[in-house]
Order: C-alpha cells, then sequence, then structure tokens
DNA sequence: TTCGCAGATTATGTATACAAGACTGTTGAC
DNA sequence: GTCAACAGTCTTGTATACATAATCTGCGAA
C-alpha cells in the first residue's frame, strides 16, 4: 500500500462522510479542506473526483462538490438491491465454498455470537461486517465481492442506525445462523432466501429506519 | 449539460476504451492525451481519477494508468452479476409499470423487430439498448436502474461481440418478446427468469464470447 | 420595504512550474 | 558474455499562479 496523498486524502473524507463528519447536503470546500489536511487543492480535487465518480459527493459544474444525500427512498432502494446482490453471493457461496470458505464463515459468526453475548453494540457492527465479507469471499465471484463490499460501505451508516432497534442484535445473529447453515449445507434457494430477508428493509424495518434517520438529521444540526 | 472540460473529457476518453481505441493494457499517457485533446494534463488528470474510481482504468500509483483488461473470467462474472441485477429489475417492471412505460416497452420492442428484420446489426445494437433501458425506468428504482445502466455501460463492447454470432439477433429477438410478454402480465417470477437466461452468458455462449475476445485481441493488434 | 442591478469578491477550473520516484541505457566487473 | 549498478531521462505527483464564472453586497428605484 504505497498510498499516494490523494489516496489517503480519498479515504479520509470518504471515511469523514461515512462517519457523519461532513453531513449530507453540506459544501465541501476546497481551500479549507487544503488547509486542513495541510496540502494544495489539487489533490483534494482528486479525491473529490473520485468521490463523485462513486456517487458520494456530486460535483456540480463551477458550483463546488456536496455532500450527497440519499433520502430515505433512494437508501430503500439501495437496501434492495444489495439485498439481491447479497442473497446471489450467498446462493454461489453455499455451490462453491471450500474448506477454507467454511473455517471463515463459521469462525466470524462465532465471533459475531460472542460480541452479541456481550451486548457490546460496536463490536458486533465490525464482526458483522466481516461475516458478510467471509460470505462475498465464498462466492468465488471478485466482481460479485467487489460490488457487494461497496455498497456494504456506502450504506454503512444506515446499518448502523438499524442495529439501534431494539432486539434486532438477538434477530440478526438469528438470522445469521440459519444463512450459515444453508450455505455449508450447500442449499442455494435457501442460502439466497435467507440472505435476502437478512438484508431487505422490509414491514416496520422501514418505519425504523426513516424515523432514525431524521432523529439523526435532529442531532446533527442542533449545536 | 453545462460540460466542463474534464466531463467532456471523461466521455471521451471513456469512449476511446469502449470503442476499443484505447485497448485493454494499454497505458494513458498524460502528456500525449493532453497535446491530443489540446489541454494541459490537470483535467486529464481529473478524468482519468474518475475512470479509475469507476473502474476502467487501472492508476497504479507513480506508474501511470493503463486501461483495465478484465480477461475473460472477470467479464463471465461481469454477466452473471448482470443478469441477475436485470432480472431485479424485469421482476420489478412487472410489479409497477405504468401505462407510459407499457408503450415505451412496445415501441422499443417494435424497433428491435424492424431492425432486426433489416438485418441491420449495428442499428439493432442501438435498439437493443433503448428495450432495456426501458425496463430500467419500468423498474421505477432510481438506483437500480443506474446500477444497471453502469454495468450495462462497461460490458456494451462485449454485448457488441455477441451480437456477431450467427443467429444471434433472431434469438434475442424471440427472447424479448417473451420478456415483454411476462412484464405486461405482471408476472414477476417469469420476467425475472426470463430477463437473466437472456443476459446470463451460459453454455456456448462462453466459448463464443471467448473466441470472440481472442479475435478482436488479434485483430486489434495487426495493423 | 423590497426588488433589481452592478461592481466586488470569492471559489472553481485550467495551466504551468517544480520535486521526486521509476524506467532505460550504458558501463564496468565478474 | 551476462549481470548489476549507476546515471540520465522521463513521467507522475504536488504546489502555485492566473482566468473565469458564480455568489454576495451595496446602492438605487419602484
Amino acid at each position: 500500500m504505497t498510498s499516494n496523498t490523494f489516496h489517503k486524502l480519498r479515504d479520509e473524507i470518504e471515511n469523514g462522510i461515512i462517519t457523519g463528519e461532513f453531513s449530507p447536503g453540506e459544501r465541501l470546500d476546497e481551500v479549507q479542506l487544503a488547509t486542513r489536511f495541510g496540502v494544495s487543492r489539487t489533490p483534494i480535487r482528486e479525491a473529490l473526483m473520485q468521490l463523485s465518480a462513486i456517487g458520494l459527493v456530486e460535483a456540480r459544474p463551477r458550483r463546488g462538490a456536496v455532500v450527497v444525500d440519499p433520502g430515505p427512498n433512494r437508501i430503500y432502494e439501495m437496501f434492495e438491491v444489495m439485498a439481491e446482490l447479497e442473497g446471489m453471493a450467498g446462493a454461489m457461496a453455499a455451490r462453491r465454498h471450500t474448506e477454507q470458505d467454511r473455517a471463515a464463515l463459521l469462525a466470524s459468526h462465532e465471533r459475531c455470537e460472542l460480541s452479541a453475548a456481550s451486548e457490546d453494540t460496536d463490536s458486533y457492527y465490525y464482526d458483522n461486517e466481516v461475516f458478510h465479507h467471509a460470505i462475498y469471499a465464498a462466492s468465488h465471484s471478485t466482481f460479485l465481492a467487489e460490488q457487494c463490499a461497496a455498497l456494504h460501505r456506502r450504506l454503512r451508516p444506515y446499518r448502523r442506525l438499524q442495529l439501534r432497534v431494539r432486539n434486532r442484535v438477538k434477530v440478526s445473529i438469528g438470522e445469521h445462523a440459519g444463512i450459515i447453515q444453508a450455505i455449508l449445507d450447500g442449499d442455494e434457494a435457501a442460502a439466497r432466501q435467507r440472505l435476502r430477508d437478512h438484508i431487505a428493509v422490509q414491514g416496520d424495518r422501514f418505519s425504523d429506519l426513516v424515523s432514525n434517520l431524521s432523529r439523526r438529521d435532529k442531532t446533527a444540526r442542533s449545536p
């Protein structure tokens, strides 16, 4: 990882967006960022270019870059696509997982259970990511894994909001168990279906999401 | 469309890659591109940054940008994901298409039939794109439509190669008819399955693709 | 008081200059 | 004869300077 300046900057800014340091709709001033990171405008611009290509910021010509605000509807659409892709990864993992994949899946699942038992939401949040990445890897489709990982990253902040919902961690763990079983049994259809359901924002979970979104907005706006 | 220089440049270079003017593995020299387009290196770099974020070029630190060469395996993986996403769009279109969508779908399908009848492969190729975009639109999921359109664009050159295969146009048209019917009937499952099959590179079609790939490479390399 | 216009100001887009790492070609040693 | 090391060149990465479009402010008129 011979990280160039702009490469690091890209990650920094992306991280800032994901963690909410730069809130949706906020304008990203080039000079301001440049002085903050102690570099010139050039690498900042290049970082913003990349982020705008990914869709994290919107670069309006001659009017600067702003953090994209997806809005509830679009976030819902993103979860829909995520559910489908993840289901696909699960189905492929069921067919193609190796002994190594099996070990990785079980290990990550166990760690999730430990975190869940200790009621450490942050740690569960992290282990959950590892679990899902293990599924992507087990699909043995590099491209699919990349797409899943990218979407996963973009949805990270909202996923985190969802974990706040009462009992969600416990339910989530239960779903994981079923998913693991389906994959290791080689049951493609079940793996696909369970992962889809696991990701999809259905029923009450949509209103949970929306209410958490607006709560976040309020707390973000107030000083 | 207040197109900035770098915005135009991005499209130009992207187009050059898609049309094969810049062949896979080729190094994209900044000064060379700059003199060619009559601009300085700065906007060229910004364009290349965006293309590298999309995944069309690979920007190795300090070593310049090269056109990504996906290779048969990765192209196959991309078609797999495309098939899934397109199937999803079809299923959603079956549920949510409006009267306008219905008209657009039928119109684009008719134009495909005309082009196919006149055996004008290029024109069929174009109308086919319109047809698929009509499906994306009918899904009424903006995000899904964007994802589909992006992947569609990236796979454009290979799709074109596939049309060269004997009888492919005729078969394709037949599949379109079934897809349209399923969507307009509101039959989600059928629409999904038929679109998946329509896109997926199965059986003989994979070897067709690979052989066309190597043929293209040969013709591209010889003067 | 509010709307509109014009100048000033600020920020973005592009060009150029400079620094530093990578590639190439040659020379010398084994 | 081959391999390695060094120097030179070339290309990329970053900084700075300048041009231009957009925004802001202040003044005037309705």
